[in-house]
DNA sequence: GTCTATAAGTAGATAGAC
DNA sequence: GTCTATCTACTTATAGAC
């Protein structure tokens, strides 16, 4: 699966890197090619265009973002089990593309118009379920009641928030606590779901 | 206090506008000017060049986030209300600045060197103490045992996320739910508030 | 202080040889 | 498919009149 080393694929490996690091309009084409270690022309004669290439870096980052966590969420799961994997996939996810998330936001900030509809759409299909489960978990009183659109924001800022502002608290915690990012993401999985279950679990 | 309808004034105001739409490396003199309602030209006679005027820009957003922010924490305030009022502060101050934070995250990713020593530092003063009055309190058996690192960390996502991301919360609520993003965050000092207290706090 | 005009450099894109 | 060389357009920045 994981690519192919064909010259296109090599492109669009360092276009990622780059687009990533630069954003769409900081990134030079040059950049690009050096990094993939090819001509300046040959990414026209792949892709004809910066902006084409960057729609596909850009479809690939979303497609990362959403493919697995739509799985989870049409799960059909005991629900403290579908938070604990939720967090779990996600932040596997994330760790291995930490950049991902400070770079679709401050693109479609940007340039709104990358917001493509299959992107809501997607979220759209999913959000509803997890909210009537919610719902039923309330109703149950296994859980205290909770407005699920903020219950699922609390989750979903806690797991992703700090790689969007992760070069920010790499500096911040590597010179206040002497940690490294890496050593608070290995214990953030459980962290996050105990805390979760501690503000909404009734006894 | 807020702005002198002096020529330079209206210059940054512009400038902060583009610049936190565009970031630095997508944002035009060209645009800034007209939405300043002058000429190019002045733009240099002020500031020289668009780094300088970007830098006063990004100096001033770093200002916003930390200054009231720092009091908060330095207050000689019981737990749970300096808790309380970090949440309230900072949502009001983000409120009124939602660009904010997506702007300054994703510069400092493009450009690591814009991380000034005085952002680093000044959380680097205050953060301990909140460490240590959050370990006080877990001594004294109010709250539950948690890595403060971790308490902070899910505080701090959970208030900054949500603006963050806001371009695209706000098309998914409004088509999933029907509920505006402005909704969301009017309730959302006392959600973030009580999620945090139920989960923390002990019997 | 504010403008118009222009200089100098850069980046995306193409032509054409191999 | 891949390269070198070049075109064209745009952008920052400055010169100089008012």
């Amino acid at each position: 699966m994981e690519h192919k080393d064909t010259t296109e694929e090599r492109i669009l490996t360092a276009a990622q890197v780059i687009f990533t690091k630069k954003g769409l309009a900081g990134a030079r084409m040059q950049e690009i090619a050096d990094e993939a270690g090819i001509n300046k022309a040959l990414l026209h004669y792949y892709f004809r265009s910066k902006e084409k290439l960057f729609r596909k870096v850009f479809e690939r980052a979303i497609h990362i973002l959403l493919s697995q966590v739509g799985n989870v969420l049409d799960a059909n799961q005991p629900f403290f089990e579908k938070i604990h994997d939720l967090i779990g996939l996600y932040i596997d996810m994330l760790v291995a593309n930490p950049g991902l998330p400070l770079f679709v936001l401050s693109e479609i900030n940007q340039n709104p118009e990358f917001l493509e509809k299959q992107f809501v759409k997607t979220l759209h299909s999913k959000l509803p379920r997890l909210v009537s489960q919610i719902n039923d978990e309330i109703a149950k009183e296994t859980i205290k009641p909770i407005n699920p659109v903020q219950l699922f924001l609390n989750i979903l800022s806690m797991i992703v928030f700090p790689f969007a502002a992760r070069p920010l608290l790499e500096r911040v915690f590597q010179s206040s606590f002497n940690t490294t990012f890496e050593d608070l993401m290995k214990d953030r999985k459980k962290e996050i779901y105990e805390f979760i279950i501690n503000s909404i679990k009734n006894n």
